[in-house]
DNA sequence: ATGAAAGCGCTAACAG
DNA sequence: CTGTTAGCGCTTTCAT
């Protein structure tokens, strides 16, 4: 393998009879430079197959061009058959992509890789860091806004940090007001609720909007906590079913929970919806198709995506009106699992 | 927001009284440091809570400890509901994480992105490139090779490049030719196939071993060509129908593709397997709970990702050893569509 | 064992 | 409009 010496700067420079300081305007796109200088610079970069060194550009500028999405999980659960990462990725994605700014994803479900994530960012590897599917009150998203990068979260910080961070959510509440309303408009009495993790803002936004609707309407509560997986919503289900074999309706705070719930309902003989009713939260395409088609409450998460990232390019950019929450509507979805 | 200026070397020096080559020896973990003066510096670190700036790191050492891996798919495609690009990335995540490395992950489905990344990756943002899920005979991964970056392909690149490039792929004829024998031995006679695209090595080897298989055997071919997603194995099966309704078995060249194939069949009235039996490529976890469970050839996507990063581990490490090719084995595993 | 000094490749004043 | 010059923050000889 031929290893050319990477050509510089300078060398362009000797090549094309200039100096370094006029290659440099060339290539970054400069008006100021004359029409003959410019083609023969050009000319020089074609002939050396010229391409500027990152390192040392962001090392004078200050910039990186590229832009870090943090998932504090493991790459298994982000990589899985869970739609909601890809969801989150392709929105966040497709704003980058527009901009062209690099996207650099990274996991960080450990401690040793939230450690590295956390020295990567802070050696101004990137301009800028966006978060999702935070847990708990993690310290790096104030951390980072404090050292001066610009940070958004999707998904409102859980415990307020002394420096805010603009942030994109879902009306949780809203959507779970509607789910409940609709089962208790259809008749149902004694509706249970598996809830996501209660270290995430989702899974607690979505357990108390299901509280406050059941208290509203003077009926008793049947919880169950899951943590978003499939599995989670089996073992969820069975434990709801053991506790009150009567009950006729459950609110699942995500759809791959809902779909694991009604497997353990057709598993323990129960007929959806004529027995019990289900309703989910995510409105996953193939919520379409299970069996049966599952009622549940839409969240717009390619949308958080976008929208995350249009604060964030906000931001970078030094505009002046990137808004510091941004909420957006969820709706239900009635099929006819409820 | 408090942006304060980023602490320097230079500024750690001051503050431990020493000088910067001292400070970066003890960052660096050098051994040849007096002990007292080391923790003088460590506190010092500590106390202004510096980090290494990575871009003049960079710039010096010429490595980024960081690696991309290159897709050229769109982001919708890479996270849809397709698990063959999750499990790669996991494969691949995990030996990094391993070795400390960052992954950069890279989009590249549209010619800008693909420009934006070849820019990228020659801009030195990082020391190493893999590819995945290759399309036609794509001259990047040679062009990087040739500026001495290294270079691993998972797939056997199409054109035998003038640099060749460490690769990974699975056997595919080999899993082909498992899955017709089996047809062949469950007595059927009118064997179709959708392949896979046929800009890809994947869609090609594998239709390639099914015309070899029915040659073999004295068979005709009935073939329509799919993309692997399963929209187009509906439109195949559809196709294959169409053009022989009497045909008995359907050697399917992804699992995605045979689950629109075992819909398109449903939506026809044919009754999997007795009336067409369905093999398919690929074995993720959803096949065993399709309806039927899918008859498939497994292959290992994550062991494909975890050896394309240990080769390219071994090539940024400089070792002796890293093999030119490795072939990972492919096996049928019998369900009810087949 | 520690420090001084020379860059790595680039951009950005500042002159001219 | 173009060139000169001075760094950006770090590592790494080479002396001491």
């Amino acid at each position: 393998m031929v290893v050319r010496e990477r050509p510089t700067l300078e060398a362009v420079a000797r090549r094309a009879g200039v100096s370094r300081a006029t290659v440099s305007r060339v290539v970054n796109g400069s008006t100021t430079v004359a029409v003959a200088i410019r083609d023969a610079v050009n000319q020089a970069v074609e002939e050396l197959g010229y391409v500027p060194n990152q390192a040392a550009r962001s090392l004078v500028t200050q910039r990186t061009e590229s832009i870090a999405l943090i998932l504090p999980e493991t790459a298994s659960r982000v990589f899985s058959d869970d739609l909601f990462f890809p969801a989150v990725i392709r929105g966040v994605s497709a704003e980058l992509e527009a901009a062209d700014k690099q996207l650099v994803l990274m996991m960080a479900g450990s401690a040793a890789s939230h450690d590295r994530v956390e020295r990567y960012a802070m050696a101004g590897h990137v301009d800028g860091v966006m978060f999702a599917s935070m847990h708990g009150a993690d310290p790096l998203p104030g951390s980072l806004a404090r050292l001066g990068i610009p940070v958004v979260c999707s998904g409102r910080p859980m415990s307020p940090p002394v420096t805010p961070i603009p942030y994109v959510d879902v009306d949780h509440f809203g959507g779970v007001a509607q789910a409940v309303q609709h089962l208790l408009g259809t008749g149902h009495r004694r509706i249970a609720t598996i809830a996501g993790p209660q270290d995430m803002v989702a899974g607690i936004d979505r357990l108390s909007g299901y509280r406050a609707a059941l208290d509203a309407a003077g009926l008793a509560t049947h919880i169950a906590i899951g943590d978003f997986t499939r599995e989670s919503g089996v073992r969820a289900m069975d434990q709801l079913l053991a506790n009150d074999p009567a009950l006729d309706a459950v609110f699942v705070a995500s759809d791959m929970m809902a779909h694991g719930a009604l497997q353990a309902l057709k598993d323990a003989g129960r007929r959806v919806p004529e027995d019990v009713a289900v309703i989910g939260f995510d409105d996953f395409e193939i919520s379409r198709y299970s069996d049966p088609p599952l009622t549940t409450v839409r969240q717009p998460i390619v949308d958080m995506g976008r929208t995350m990232a249009r604060q964030m390019l906000g931001l970078v950019n030094d505009e002046p009106d990137v808004p510091q929450a941004v909420v957006l509507p969820t709706e239900l979805v009635v099929r006819s699992s409820a």
